[in-house]
DNA sequence: TTTAGCTACCGTGAAAACACCGAATTTTCA
DNA sequence: TGAAAATTCGGTGTTTTCACGGTAGCTAAA
C-alpha cells in the first residue's frame, strides 16, 4: 500500500482529494496538513509518506519551502505538486527544489491516477508541463535563467526596494525608509529597470504582485 | 433526491466535490462544467438543478454573470457559492446576484454538508460570513458602498483607463489609445484618486490589480 | 597587486506625473 | 423643460520620475 500525504490549504478541497486517492487501488491518504509548518508537526514521530500531495499558494509554509524541506529530511518521499499555477517559475522552482512531478488542479482524475502510477512506480511523473521546462532549463544561459527564475536573481535590499515600490512613497521617502541615499535608490531602480527590462515605477510594481512578491 | 451541479474549472477539484456531495444522503451530482458558458450550454433541454455549487473566479464566464444569469433563467434553482475568496466585494456582489450562500473552500466538510442541507430545506444557507455583509450592506450609506463595490461605480471609461494605467504607457499615450484628449485623462485620474483615496499612479494599478481588472 | 565587480553615492536636465484652477458640452431625470 | 450631474477639454506650476553622466570604497579573484 503506498501511502500518501496531502498538503493544501483548503480543506475542502483536499476532502475531495482524499476521497478521489482512496478509490485508487493501493493508495492510502494518510495525512492531511493546511500547510508545510502543519505537515512538519505532523510528521514528528510517525512513519514518513510515499507520496505528498502539495499545492504552492499556501499561508504559514509555502510549497516551495515545504519540498526543500522534504527533499532535506524525507529523502524517500517523493512531491507531486498540484498547483493552479501554470507556470514557468513555479514550475522550475518547485523541480529544484526536489518535486517529481508537476500537475494542474484542472487536470482530469485520469491523469491524476497515472501521474500516482508513475511516481509510485519510476519515481516521477513527466509531462509535458514538466519536460519542456526542464529541457529549458537543462541548455538555459544567463538571460533565460533570469527570465524564468528573476526573483533568484535579486539582492535583499532589491526585494525590499520592490516591495516599497508597490505603495504611494515616493522614492525619497523610500529611500528614507530604507536608509539609503535616494541617489542610491535611483541606482536600485535603474538597475531593475534594465535586469527586468521594464521601463516605470508601475512596470516594476506589477512585475512584483506577478511574482507574488506582494500579498494580495 | 436533491439534484446538484458543479461550477468550477479546476476539474479534479470538482471531481473531488463530486465525491464528497454523492457520499450526502439525498444529494446527487447530476452536472459538471468549467464554467457558466459550458453550464448554460448543458442546461439546454435538461431539468434545472435544485442547487448549483459555483465558483467565482472562472475563465469565460466567471460566477458572478452566472449567478446572474440563473436567477434570471432558474428561479427555482438555488445558488452556492464555494469560493477561496474571503472578500466584502465578492460576498455581496455574489449575493445580489442571487446567491443564497457563500462558503470558503478551506470549510470543513461538516460546514459544506450543513449549508447543502440549509439550501434545500430553507432556501437560505446564512453564516457569519453572509449575515455580517448582510448587515453592512442593509444599513450602508454611498462611502461605505464605495468602498466595497468599487468597481459598480465607476463607468466604461474609467474601468479601460484604469487598465491601461497597468501598462508602461504614459497618461499621454493613454490618451491616443482611447481617442481622448490628455487633459481628459488627467481629469479621469484626478476623480479616480479621489473616488479610491488613492495619490499615485502605482497605487491605481495596484487597486486594479486587487479588484481583479488586470488577468494575472 | 592589479583587475574586475559590486555597492553606495552624487549632479544635471528633460520628461512625466500630479495639483488646482476654470469652462463648454452632453446626459440625466425629476 | 430646466436644473443637476457627468463628460470633455484647457492653462499653469510644482513635484516626482527617469536617463545619463560620474566617483569612492570594498571584496574577490587572477
Amino acid at each position: 500500500m503506498t501511502t500518501v500525504a496531502l498538503v493544501d490549504d483548503h480543506e475542502l478541497l483536499r476532502s475531495g482529494l482524499a476521497a478521489i486517492v482512496n478509490t485508487f487501488e493501493g493508495f492510502k491518504v494518510v495525512m492531511e496538513a493546511d500547510n508545510g509548518k502543519v505537515f512538519i508537526n505532523n510528521m514528528k514521530g510517525k512513519p514518513a509518506p510515499d507520496i505528498v500531495l502539495l499545492d504552492i499558494t499556501m499561508p504559514v509554509m509555502d510549497g516551495y519551502e515545504t519540498a526543500g524541506w522534504i527533499k532535506n529530511n524525507l529523502p524517500d518521499t517523493k512531491v507531486l505538486v498540484l498547483s493552479m499555477l501554470e507556470n514557468d517559475g513555479a514550475i522550475i522552482r518547485m523541480l529544484k527544489n526536489g518535486a517529481r512531478g508537476y500537475i494542474l488542479k484542472d487536470s482530469n482524475p485520469k491523469i491524476f491516477r497515472s501521474a500516482l502510477n508513475n511516481i509510485r512506480d519510476t519515481g516521477y511523473f513527466i509531462n509535458d508541463l514538466v519536460s519542456n521546462k526542464l529541457m529549458h532549463y537543462i541548455n538555459q544561459d544567463e538571460t533565460t535563467e533570469m527570465q524564468v527564475l528573476p526573483l533568484q536573481h535579486l539582492s535583499d535590499n532589491e526585494l525590499c526596494f520592490l516591495k516599497l515600490i508597490c505603495t504611494d512613497k515616493t522614492y525619497k521617502e523610500i529611500a528614507e525608509d530604507m536608509n539609503l541615499s535616494p541617489r542610491t535608490i535611483d541606482t536600485y531602480r535603474d538597475n531593475l529597470f534594465k535586469k527586468l527590462q521594464i521601463k516605470t515605477r508601475t512596470g516594476l510594481a506589477i512585475f512584483a504582485i506577478r511574482n507574488g512578491l506582494i500579498d494580495m
